[in-house]
DNA sequence: AAATCTTACAACCGCCCTCTT
DNA sequence: GAAGAGGGCGGTTGTAAGATT
C-alpha cells in the first residue's frame, strides 16, 4: 500500500517507514522536541529529509492522532466544513481532533468525495457565493476587521464561527440559504453514503480496530484520559515548551548548541544527502535511553500522559 | 487459480507564506 | 525592501490489498 523503500540521488532515504525509524524519531522527539525539521533528521541518525520526518510525525506518530474509520459526527462536520471552506483540509482538522489533515484528505477523496457529486451541487454554488461575497466585501472597504472574520477562509476561524456560517445566510450575500437546505442535504448525503460504505467498512473496520488493539502506543492514546484537545495542544507544545513535562529535565541551550555545531558541520539541509545509522550523536542527545522506554511500554510516555491532568 | 480491476492511504512534490537577516 | 530558510498546506502518485471477472 506505500512505496517501497528507496534513496534518491542525494542519498535521502524515501518511502515507507519502518517500525525502527518510528523509533528514532518519536525517541528523539520525545526527548528533545522538534524546533527544527531541517536538523532533526541528522540528530535522530535518519536519512531522511526534513518535511518527511514532519509528515511522519504530525500524520502517524504524534500523540493523540486518532486512526480508525471516521465516525458519522466526523464525516457530517468533514461534510458540513467542506462545503464551507471547501479544500482546505489542515482548518477542517482543527475542527475534527486528533484527526490530520491528511488523513481527512483522503478519507475525503476516498470515502466523501463520490457521494458529494450526488448532492445538488450546493457546495459549490456556496463556494462560489462565499467568494462572490468574500472578494465583494473585500473590495468594499468596509471595516478591515469585519470582512476578515466573515471570510471562511480565515485559518483562524473558530468551530463554532465556522458552523455558525451555514447557520448565518446573511454572511452569503444575495442567497436564499436556509438551515434546512443545508442539513437536509447533509443527511440526505450521510444515507445513501452509509449505504455505500457500511459494508466496505465493517470488514476494514474489524481488521484496523484488532491491529490498534494489540498497539500499545496506540493503546496509551486511546485509553488516556485527556480529551484530544488537551492532548493535542499540550502535546504540539513538546517542542517548544520542555518544560511542560514533568519528570524531563530539559536543556534547551543544550539542544540548541547541538543544533548550532551540527549546523556547521552539515550544509543546506533539505536534499543534502546523510549518511545515518553510523553517525556520532553527540552526548547531549542521549538516544540510546529510549529503549528503556519501549522495553517497558508504559514508561515515560505514560507517565506523561498521568501527569498531565493534575497539572 | 490466475488475471485484471478497483480501492485505500501513506508518502512525496511543489508551491506558498512567514520569519529572520 | 530583498533574499533566503524553514515550515505548512494541498494536490498527486505509487502500490499493497481486496474485489471481481
Amino acid at each position: 500500500m506505500v512505496r517501497g523503500p528507496f534513496y534518491d540521488k542525494n542519498g535521502l532515504k524515501k518511502g515507507a517507514w519502518t517500525p525502527e525509524e518510528d523509533d528514532k524519531l518519536r525517541s528523539f522527539i520525545h526527548r528533545h522536541g522538534h524546533s527544527n525539521w531541517c536538523k532533526l533528521p541528522r540528530l535522530a541518525g535518519l536519512s531522511r529529509c526534513g518535511k518527511s520526518c514532519r509528515l511522519r510525525w504530525v500524520n502517524y506518530l504524534q500523540p493523540g492522532v486518532k486512526r480508525g474509520n471516521f465516525t458519522k459526527e466526523e464525516e457530517d462536520l468533514i461534510f458540513k466544513l467542506h462545503e464551507e471552506a471547501g479544500n482546505k483540509w489542515s482548518m477542517i482538522a482543527k475542527n475534527l481532533s486528533g484527526r490530520t489533515d491528511n488523513e481527512i484528505k483522503n478519507h475525503w477523496h476516498t470515502h466523501l468525495k463520490k457521494h458529494e457529486k450526488k448532492i445538488p451541487k450546493t457546495s459549490q454554488r456556496k463556494a462560489k457565493k462565499i467568494k462572490e461575497s468574500e472578494s465583494d466585501s473585500l473590495r468594499a472597504s468596509c471595516s478591515p476587521n469585519q470582512s476578515l472574520e466573515s471570510s471562511p477562509l480565515t485559518t483562524e476561524l473558530s468551530s463554532s464561527k465556522l458552523s455558525s456560517l451555514s447557520c448565518d445566510n446573511s454572511t452569503v450575500t444575495g442567497t436564499n440559504w436556509t438551515e434546512e437546505d443545508s442539513l437536509s442535504s447533509l443527511e440526505t448525503s450521510q444515507n445513501s453514503f452509509e449505504n455505500i460504505h457500511l459494508k466496505k467498512y465493517s470488514k476494514k473496520t474489524l481488521k484496523t480496530e484488532s491491529l490498534h488493539a494489540n498497539d500499545p502506543f496506540h493503546h496509551i492514546l486511546e485509553s488516556s484520559p485527556l480529551s484530544p484537545e488537551v492532548s493535542f495542544a499540550k502535546f504540539s507544545s513538546l517542542g517548544s515548551d520542555h518544560s511542560s513535562i514533568p519528570g524531563i529535565t530539559w536543556i534547551e541551550e543544550d539542544v540548541l548548541a547541538s543544533f548550532e555545531t551540527f549546523d556547521a558541520a552539515f550544509g543546506d539541509f533539505w536534499t543534502e544527502p546523510f549518511v545515518a545509522d553510523n553517525m556520532h550523536i553527540p552526548d547531549e542527545f542521549p538516544i540510546s535511553s529510549y529503549i528503556s522506554y519501549y522495553d517497558d511500554g508504559t514508561d515515560l510516555f505514560d507517565q506523561v500522559m498521568q501527569e498531565f491532568p493534575k497539572n
